[in-house]
DNA sequence: CGGTCCCTGTGCGCCAGCGCACAGACGGGC
DNA sequence: GCCCGTCTGTGCGCTGGCGCACAGGGACCG
């Protein structure tokens, strides 16, 4: 496995002003920005908090600060799949920007924070416009497919153990501390696997020292080795979202 | 399982001049469909041909009208899974609209056959007009991201009956005839699993009637059938298309 | 300070799918 | 008509993950 340089995302703990902690928002010109910002209202994730109900029309757009939220597939007899984590690296609600208005999948707040909310309707505007916004939007986008076609490949080849790894890197890289909140139960249904899986996953990952774990909190040790227990994927889909994303925008 | 009216895509044995086989180029007005008409080009699409490397900057998007293609993640070790599945019903090369120019995946032609090529340039001209167009591929590429998303599912609840079942189907839309060519082994690559399930799963098919299968030439006897021995993720993934691409474009 | 939830650990039996190793069996080319 | 390559069938043993059932053990609340 390569090792990248995994700068984390620039989130520092919340500041009385911080207006563009969204690493989307921050690749916005100033024009860009100043324009939006009178639409852009801070609110408050709580966890487990239903942002997008299947088959519903969300009414907003969430660019989160703080706040992690899970894009989940749940099947018929109630099991679900997390296919996707959008953090204060992207952005909840990709389908009211593309037209068809909802989307099959559940978007669940897993780490309670903050994030920048914006009307639908303002977004579809800006993406007629055909500017700036438009192509950071498309661009994140094609981060976020590269993310689903990755779990599409993990979920297939690899063990829970490096899956479970992979999960608390995507936590970790947009969260500012090493510390996470997420049992074993929550863990088994965000990677659709059996609790007792997470229990022996985490279980060799706390006595190889790369994590400490105490009742849904987790604290990572060890990242550079937690790295080296997952699988590609972690970095694949890294890599792509880098590559995207810092890339002057071309307008 | 709901049983849906499983109506095949309008793809009539080809024409003499039959221009807007592509479901996606049916979408357009006739006004932005004489202004695309010239930069169209009917082009071939052999088995096997690889139309996107990954990581490489496609000069074209392709609209199949008689060709499937297959959008497949690579693994480190070799091994591949098809992410989603592309014929007339869509296009080729999001990546290129998109802005990132390149993509992890690889896009390899699965079944013989023709589609309409277009210049990446172009297509990016259109996007930034932000118009019809534009909402077209928006969709679609919602479209996209549910299929894989359910792919991703699908690899990780659905046995390999149920998954080859899929598969069957999927490419079945996307022909004129109730045949296709597609031996175990391919099946295999395309699942992600090994030939010998492949084999039983078709043997499972065969002993109950729904197809035939000869050296890599299957007859589907019963579609109806079929569609009992698959999962949620077919009807899931369809009924999602359904839902955004016939939709009256709004612009 | 005792009860009551949650979380976590553990021990089964079970099975789908894997890896490997061969054995037909069809079919196209010479 | 024969040969060889490709495609398909089959038989192992193995293992990762599942389903189930239950036992300790914090934490919080009254």
């Amino acid at each position: 496995m390569t090792t990248l340089p995994m700068n984390k995302p620039h989130c520092l703990p919340s500041q009385p002003e911080a207006p563009r902690q969204n690493q989307l928002l921050t690749t916005l010109s100033d024009l860009e920005w100043h324009r939006w910002r009178p639409h852009l209202r801070l609110v408050d994730l709580s966890l487990g908090q239903v942002l997008c109900e299947p088959g519903r029309n969300p009414a907003y757009v969430i660019f989160p600060t703080t706040a992690i939220v899970s894009l989940l597939y749940m099947t018929l007899n109630g099991a679900s799949a997390e296919v996707a984590v959008v953090g204060n690296d992207g952005v909840v609600g990709l389908s009211s920007f593309m037209g068809g208005n909802a989307t099959p999948c559940q978007a669940v707040v897993q780490s309670a924070g903050q994030g920048y909310r914006l009307s639908a309707q303002l977004v579809n505007n800006e993406v007629t416009r055909g500017g700036a916004v438009l192509h950071m939007l498309l661009r994140y986008t094609q981060a976020i497919i590269a993310q689903v076609a990755q779990t599409a490949v993990c979920n297939r080849y690899h063990s829970i153990d490096q899956q479970l790894a992979r999960r608390l890197l995507l936590a970790l890289d947009r969260l500012p501390t090493d510390e996470l909140e997420m049992t074993q139960e929550l863990a088994a249904n965000l990677l659709g696997v059996r609790r007792e899986g997470v229990t022996a996953a985490a279980h060799k990952l706390q006595r190889a020292g790369v994590i400490r774990y105490n009742r849904g909190h987790i604290v990572v040790l060890d990242r550079h080795r937690l790295e080296q227990c997952t699988c590609e994927c972690y970095a694949v889909a890294k890599k792509e979202y880098d590559r995207l994303l810092p890339m002057p925008l071309a307008a």
